[in-house]
RNA sequence: GCGGGCGUAGCUCAAUGGUAGAGCGUCAGCCUUCCAAGCUGAAUGUUGACGGUUCGAGUCCGUUCGCCCGCUCCA
């Protein structure tokens, strides 16, 4: 089969637009960054994979496989709302945390945090002799500072407005020096870094890059959580303020307590939750990746500690053979265990499922993230919010009493914060990769751009055709399309088109994704057969047309 | 945020500063008994947006928005 092996974004992106799948936000009003839509098969696509998590998530955890307590697998949904409590967020370490500052060099452009800056200047080279002609004194000893230049300066610190424009920087430094002398102030070592690093023309004083000594921007913060204002009056105060959640977990955690109270679960169990999520990403790029709005699909699965491992494991395992179950088979789809430096404080084991993405490769970009969070959400939120966010274990208990131990001693044991395994999916990152993955280019076939969409995931599960728009042929294929629309409609969408060529017919089909293909022809009008054509062989097979549901039945798993 | 590249029909792309085009796709009609076939016809553009230079701007200049690449970040 003569297949391009590398697959082409640019081309992708193409199809997208063209069949539909996915369009720019706002188009007309010249786009906004960071956010796409989907079309119409894009968004049955996406629907598809929503369900599928659901199903083999929550309604039917792991296709009904035992955890690795041999028992049943025990999952249930909730929604939980994208705005919540303020404090959900402190808890939960968004707010406070991750919005580093930035700060970039107006002369070689590097990108640094600013609260890195200071140990990056004591790392350079250059920097130490400059300081210590500071602290002795010397600083104002311009021939000194000329010394400083040719020595270090004019190599290591191109960028520094003292070594590119010596005469007017010293002009400057030694005025700053008379003016504050004048007030009767002494010139601070941070005065006179930003002084030199400065351009004379520059309105304010500058900070000094660590990279080349030029000058850096003010630090940026970046806001990473969008803000909003709770409440209809025009009032904007941080009373009001409210965050738009970066992630579905936090909803899962702050009702754990009520699912515990009201839907007679026990440990070891997860609780589901899909939904769209809110991040200002810095840098929002590579197509839908990373979007600044984005839906994940959740699972916090609690257990007790001594079991975690086993079910971080378990899920780990799971998740990446669900992956594949969906169509992402094949060396583009890795399991990648992170490094011990890798993991967040709190976790004590984290996985990420990755796809190779045209635009990653030969990299790859995560679509799902298997992290052992041990009890610290649970933990963080109990302080944060005064609520008893334990579980009392009554199987354990009566373990333990058969075993004879003293009541306190059981009590102790069995009264615990559940450890929580957390596999995250990102649906749109999970659309994506059923994308790239199902693109396909075969120019031996006429029509050569194929999506290979796995039956579960198509979003056209079936189309039929008149072979000819006469005949009698169009009357008999409109009776079966209502026939497969009422009982696969659900599922996708189910298509018939009497008009132009078969082979133009076909080849939209194959460009949309549709699997199966079925035409009638004027064999059908005589021995009640149709041919079904598959999309990725080209083949066709002859059935009986009273055999076409089953067919599909077989084929479409759901 | 900075730097570089790009922006013309649904898609891929043309158009010396001088009347905005082609191919494909789409739609309609004819034809057609299995693979974007054939014939005929049709629709589709404030050339991303705003401003400027010019007798005249898709083309030159400025600003802005979006996309791609790099720096950087990614709970």
């Amino acid at each position: 089969m003569a297949e391009t092996s590398i697959k082409s974004m640019d081309a992708i992106v193409s199809l997208c637009k063209r069949r539909g799948f996915i369009y720019p936000a706002s188009e007309i009003y010249g786009g906004i960054n960071g956010f796409w839509d989907y079309g119409p098969l894009g968004a049955q696509l996406k629907k598809n994979l929503r369900d599928a998590w659901w199903q083999d998530m929550i309604m039917n955890p792991c296709w009904g496989r035992p955890g690795p307590d041999g028992e049943p697998v025990r999952c249930v949904p909730v929604e939980t709302r994208i705005i919540q409590h303020p404090k959900v967020w402190e808890a939960s370490g968004h707010v406070g945390g991750f919005n580093d500052p930035m700060q970039t060099c107006r002369q070689c452009k590097k990108l640094v945090r600013a609260d890195h800056v200071d140990e990056m200047l004591r790392e350079a080279e250059w920097f130490g002799p400059l300081v210590s002609l500071f602290e002795s004194g010397d600083h104002l000893d311009i021939d000194r500072l000329r010394q400083w230049i040719k020595k270090y300066g004019a190599k290591q610190a191109k960028g520094m407005a003292l070594v590119r424009e010596q005469k007017k920087v010293l002009e400057l430094l030694l005025a700053l020096a008379e003016d504050l002398r004048n007030r009767g102030e002494e010139m601070t070592l941070h005065q006179f870094l930003q002084r030199i690093a400065t351009p004379p023309e520059s309105a304010q004083l500058c900070d000094m890059c660590p990279n080349c000594g030029g000058d850096l921007t003010a630090p940026r913060a970046f806001n990473l959580m969008f803000k909003t204002f709770v409440g209809a009056t025009t009032e904007q105060t941080d009373d009001n303020a409210a965050y738009l959640r970066p992630e579905t977990a936090q909803g899962i955690f702050i009702q754990f307590k009520n699912v515990l109270d009201t839907t007679r679960v026990k440990l070891p169990f997860g609780i589901g939750n899909t939904g769209i999520s809110f991040r200002n990403e810095v840098t929002p790029r590579n197509y839908t990746f990373r979007s600044r709005e984005f839906e994940q699909a959740e699972l916090e699965f609690f257990c007790h500690p001594d079991e975690s491992q086993d079910w971080y494991k378990f899920w780990r395992d799971f998740r990446m053979e669900w992956w594949q179950s969906i169509g992402l088979r094949g060396d583009n789809l890795v399991l990648r265990e992170h490094d011990p430096d890798e993991l967040s404080h709190y976790s004590t084991g984290t996985s990420d499922v990755e796809y190779r993405f045209p635009f990653t490769a030969p990299g790859f970009g995560e679509l799902e993230g298997i992290a052992h969070r041990g009890c610290f959400d649970l933990s963080q939120h109990q302080e944060h919010s005064g609520a008893k966010l334990d579980y009392f274990d009554t199987e354990r208990q009566a373990r333990l009493q058969a075993q004879g131990l003293p009541k306190d001693e059981i009590n102790k044991q069995c009264r615990y914060i559940p450890h929580c395994i957390e596999p995250a999916a990102g649906l749109d990152r999970g659309a994506l990769a059923l994308l790239c993955e199902a693109y396909t280019r075969d120019e031996s076939r006429p029509s050569p751009e194929i999506m290979r969409f796995h039956p579960r995931m198509a979003p056209i599960k079936a189309a039929v055709f008149p072979l000819v728009n006469k005949d009698g042929m169009p009357e008999v294929a409109a009776k079966l399309h209502a026939e497969l629309f009422k009982r696969f409609g659900h599922l996708g969408f189910i298509e018939t088109d009497p008009k132009q060529s078969i082979g133009k017919r076909y080849a939209r089909m194959d460009e949309a994704g549709c699997p199966y293909c079925f035409t009638i022809d004027s064999e059908t009008l005589t021995d009640q057969t149709v041919t079904v054509r598959d999309r990725d062989t080209g083949a066709q097979e002859r059935i009986a047309i009273d055999r076409v549901t089953s067919y599909l039945e077989e084929r479409l798993d759901g």
